[in-house]
RNA sequence: CGGGGUGUAGCGUAGCCCGGUUAUCGCGCCACGUUUGGGACGUGGAGGCCGCAGGUUCGAAUCCUGCCACCCCGACCA
């Protein structure tokens, strides 16, 4: 393995893919599309997991599992979402295997064992709920229903990128039923709250909350939240989405219920979801040349600690030392390591370390031990410093908090600078073309415009910034008169 | 799925155009010794169906065909 990464300015998507292969977090396998996940790699996952799932359940929702297979005629039901994910699903025909006749020692589909209804492997898990959901509903007391689900799903992808866009992803998605349009558009607002609070204050990465246009609406939906964040080479990417699905579901499904006036009602939907390709955003908002960079809140290791020796009596008094270090950093909650690995010298391991996105590095030896000191060095900024042990475990407490918000402060700084506000095309394409990142313009708001200006640049409409002012003006593209500015950029 | 490119040891590669001894080099790996405050050094060693399948040939990493995977550019997409 080389021991440098090729660097950012070189080649981004290049630097993207070593860095995610070289810090050990996913690779790609033997099953086209598809990654394996690696242990640090799903460290991380499990950490974005565990603060999510506290935040959903804090909403008032419970977990529940639902089949990977769904039935064809289940899975058509909802004609949009049928036809919005039909190009890319893998589709189970037979359930048996046999001894291939013709050929010693291989096996065949056994033609006998073909399915009477083909089994869709889900893209997403609108059609099995609703249609389980159909019988758990029948009354306004059954409501509202207020389920998550951590899942895989496939999407056969032409085109593949180790966490942003992979065949089979694990991710989450929530299904709720509500009583009243208003509760269910509640519902799909607060969630996409909930993943801007998540990508904000554990990823540190700073989203614009939105909606989408009409032609990036999930399949199916009314509407359509989203969080988007910008990445370091200035292109977008949708980092959550939530849905409102109206009654669209409900009455493809047929999900009725008796409401308080004693009148049948369809009920209303949403749905929202994130998956690993928050990995992929996390990766692309931080990292530098040297290697993945961690906020402390995600990083599976807080802080790792390096013994510097000569002899085993040397290294004995550092493990002393070491191990109560350890013991009060742990009665303040923060992850350490001690990297007493025998097999590699020091720097070995601070290349490791930083290459692996480790917030806070301490290291100590000798002439520590006689100082009553250790280095601490920084993963964001590459800066190192001399503390005393006295005072390390404040220290390092507070680093904690001030690595988080400096590595947030860092992304929306160069995020807010990469908002552009332009008046007409040419301006549009030049800033596409020299700086990137969003472009913040007016629309008229149709579909012919956003498909226009998406063939001449490759730009599509992130969202329409839910914070963002009505403020009238004129299309960039056709001239014609606009209600409010939206936010175009490239995207992943 | 369309256009272009690349597949040689765990990784990066030379050789391929112009077929011919035992497939080159570096990193990594293993053993021993010396080392240890930023990716150590020395000596010795192991590791290859040259992406896969078929073909041409006395002989294929090298030529031909098909397939697969990966990368880049499009289309699609969270």
């Amino acid at each position: 393995m080389s021991k440098k990464l090729t660097s950012r300015a070189e080649d981004y998507s290049k630097w993207y893919n070593e860095l995610v292969v070289k810090a050990d977090l996913a690779e790609n396998s033997a099953v086209r599309g598809c990654m394996v996940i690696k242990p640090y790699g799903y460290a991380i996952w499990e950490k974005m997991q565990a603060e999510l799932d506290r935040m959903f359940k804090e909403t008032g929702h419970q977990n529940a599992y639902f089949p990977l297979f769904v039935p064809k005629s289940l899975f058509e039901a909802e004609e949009k979402n049928a036809e919005g994910f039909a190009k890319e699903c893998a589709v189970v025909t037979h359930y048996r295997l046999q001894n291939d006749p013709d050929n010693e020692g291989k096996l065949r589909v056994d033609p006998e064992a073909k399915l009477e209804e083909e089994l869709v492997v889900r893209p997403t898990s609108e059609a099995i709920i609703w249609n389980t959901y159909k019988g758990w509903i029948q009354s306004y007391r059954d409501l509202p229903l207020l389920i998550n689900q951590w899942a895989n799903v496939v999407r056969w992808e032409m085109r593949t990128r180790l966490f942003l866009r992979t065949a089979e992803f694990l991710w989450q998605e929530g299904h709720t039923a509500h009583e009243t349009r208003t509760e269910a558009i509640t519902e799909a607002e607060t969630m996409n709250n909930v993943y801007a609070t998540f990508a904000e204050e554990f990823m540190a990465i700073p989203v614009v909350q939105g909606l989408k246009s009409e032609s990036e609406r999930f399949a199916g939906a009314e509407e359509t939240y989203c969080i988007e964040a910008l990445m370091q080479d200035g292109k977008a990417l949708q980092a959550g989405t939530s849905h409102f699905l109206g009654q669209n579901f409900a009455k493809a499904f047929d999900v009725k219920f008796t409401n308080k006036e004693g009148k049948q009602d369809y009920v209303w939907a949403t749905s929202w979801g994130v998956s690993t390709r928050l990995m992929g955003a996390l990766i692309m908002t931080h990292s530098d040349d040297q290697g993945l960079v961690l906020p402390p809140n995600l990083a599976p290791n807080q802080v790792v600690i390096v013994p510097i020796y000569k002899t085993d009596e040397q290294l004995e008094q550092i493990t002393d030392v070491v191990n109560g270090i350890m013991k009060d950093l742990r009665a303040k909650h923060i992850t350490v390591k001690f990297d007493n690995r025998t097999t590699h010298r020091p720097g070995a391991k601070f290349a490791q370390h930083e290459l692996q996105g480790v917030p806070l590095r301490i290291a100590i030896g000798a002439r520590d031990l006689e100082n009553g000191t250790v280095e601490l060095a920084r993963r964001d900024t590459l800066t190192k410093e001399t503390v005393s042990l006295e005072s390390l475990i404040e220290k390092v407490e507070g680093l904690m908090v001030e690595i988080q918000d400096s590595l947030f402060n860092k992304a929306l700084d160069f995020r807010n600078s990469h908002i552009t506000e332009v008046e007409n095309f040419e301006e549009f394409k030049s800033v596409l073309k020299e700086k990137g990142g969003f472009i913040s313009a007016h629309w008229d708001g149709t579909i012919e415009t956003e498909d226009k200006i998406k063939e001449i640049t490759k730009a599509t409409i992130r969202c329409l910034p839910i914070d963002g002012e009505l403020v009238e003006g004129v299309c960039v593209y056709s001239g014609k008169p606009s209600k409010r500015r939206v936010l175009f950029a490239k995207a992943y």
